[in-house]
DNA sequence: TTTTTTTCTGTTATCGGTAACATCGAAGAT
DNA sequence: ATCTTCGATGTTACCGATAACAGAAAAAAA
């Protein structure tokens, strides 16, 4: 492996003029700029980086903090990591990876911290690292989400598009600022509409939306849109609709919200909300590193909208 | 921060003394040990991971690479992830998740695979650093994986016990070393109990399984047991069986394979052979790490009993 | 022209550890 | 009693980079 020493060798300067070549080009002469360039190539020089983390007195590591219980694992997660991953491989960071269990957390130069609930902010506070959270937050610090609002607001404007008559919300029963978000898009749109709203909040696994319609079957006539909060509710929507012989999506239309595997695993596909966690993955990463390089910025967020991915459980629309 | 310097000079010894504490304590007196260990405890000293690894040279970096298309995320990785992660982080390691995309991988000091398929063999040869695949493979690699082949004769040894009268391999139709052990383990199981086997091999979706049950339905009489290469055939099977009026699981039985998340999905609960995740993932964050530390080692495997999880699709042993 | 300022490049010390060698006293050998 | 040997500790140099300072040449000001 080469060093700087060899590529300043090699282009006759000293390590100091490779290193501002990198560093602080602005620095530093064209001409010596060209020569250092042919050099670095000429060797397929790759800087070392635990030489430049221990000179600037940085760890090169981000800390991931998943604080959601992993029980029941979210595949949401694989896509986010993917993101966040490759884009620290470019900047040249190494991830670490902690979950609730290990709370004994080494040393790093920042955080990205995800599932993060009201509870937690007081333990987030201690941490005085740069930190960026994934999921809108009322605590000041630096986020990346999805625009939750406006993707469910889009879904009831899709929905009256589609001439459902009914159109009613099923929604997550926490306190948190994403679900609230939620339920906003939904009443924001409804009233928009002059439709009467109907809301329903449940935890968030399948089988207790699937219970929800159980119990409550008689009351939904037909031609009614199901907007729910996650995919994992819909499942259960989807589910259970099918078993009491409901018709989907003629009779009854469903939106799910997230768009990761589980509108894959249901039948017939669900039509859903996708969030592009990669790209949420690697802004999330790119806040971070600017904080660590910048000092203390203020706060930045960034914001992305989700995508209408039509499946079987909405109709075709009439043209 | 305090460094070794600083321990040294509460203790009243050398850098050297200190840091041979820590790496070749049989080299040390008692005597002094103590001292240091008072001194190190007392400071609340943390070594520098950073140093120690340009010291070492090393990148305290192991890239873990997922061959696997990810345009449809298997929630599989995310547990194994958090196994890997968590391990890591023991031994101050960080992590770089590689994906197919960015083939353009960086330093690292050892390598962990997974997702591959024959044809990447090739390119694996070229990589000269430490290496554990997860998944068995017969190209003298170390591997760490489920013991795939007696895990699905204890499938059917389960699906005897249960008295079901027939028993189809639902298997995968690739050449993989993981694939053809759970058709093995099949084959053997059911000769050793002289039933007549009978194997289907579909690519690993659920849409296939489902078609394949929807266009064979007559075929199967009541009192099948399906058993699965994965959870995502059985989910398939499960859903078509239902959609054809089967009673599951009186008169048709289900086991998959894999136990993450899937399982939990299907409704009912899938009975599947649950694979320990995590565990892997330390087990293989220990194989390379020894590795790295000892030098080219002669093959070492670390193989693990999968775990018989009941769900809904198979009935309850008669007492 | 001389002095001052600016611009660029090189030197030195340092980040926090570790290996290799040097040193020194005590135990063992002769 | 002298010579080895050995075990325990300290010294020095180095891993590969960077910041801070120093120095030299070029540009600007006098």
């Amino acid at each position: 492996m080469p060093t700087l020493s060899d590529v300043a060798k090699k282009a006759n300067v000293s390590k100091m003029t490779v290193s501002r070549v990198i560093n602080h080009p602005e620095r530093v002469t064209e001409e010596l700029k060209i020569m250092v360039h042919a050099a670095m190539k000429e060797l397929n020089y790759k800087p070392n980086v635990m030489a430049k983390a221990l000179a600037n007195n940085r760890t090169q590591i981000i800390k991931l903090l998943i604080l959601e219980e992993m029980d029941y694992v979210e595949p949401y997660y694989m896509q986010l990591l993917v993101g966040i991953a490759n884009e620290l491989e470019k900047h040249s960071y190494g991830l670490q990876l902690v979950t609730k269990r290990n709370t004994q957390i080494g040393d790093s130069d920042g955080y990205i911290v995800c599932g993060m609930r009201e509870t937690d902010y007081k333990w987030l506070n201690t941490l005085d690292k740069p930190m960026v959270l994934f999921g809108e937050n009322t605590h000041g610090y630096d986020f990346v989400d999805s625009d939750n609002q406006k993707s469910i607001e889009k879904a009831v404007e899709y929905g009256v598009l589609l001439n459902y008559e009914t159109i009613v919300f099923i929604g997550m029963d926490v306190n948190e600022p994403f679900a609230l978000s939620r339920e906003k898009g939904y009443r924001n749109a409804m009233e928009m509409y002059g439709l009467k709203q109907q809301v329903v909040k449940l935890e968030n696994r399948s089988r207790f939306s699937a219970t929800f319609i159980r119990e409550n079957w008689q009351e939904f006539n037909s031609n009614t849109l199901f907007i729910c909060a996650t995919d994992r509710l819909a499942l259960g929507i989807s589910r259970e609709l099918q078993e009491q012989g409901g018709n989907i999506p003629e009779e009854y239309g469903i939106i799910g919200h997230d768009g990761v595997f589980l509108d894959q695993i249901a039948y017939p596909f669900l039509t859903t909300l996708k969030q592009s966690l990669d790209e949420m993955g690697a802004a999330a990463v790119q806040l971070v590193l600017n904080k660590i390089n910048a000092g203390g910025l203020p706060q930045e967020n960034a914001i992305f909208e989700t995508e209408l991915k039509l499946g079987g459980t909405t109709r075709e629309p009439s043209v």
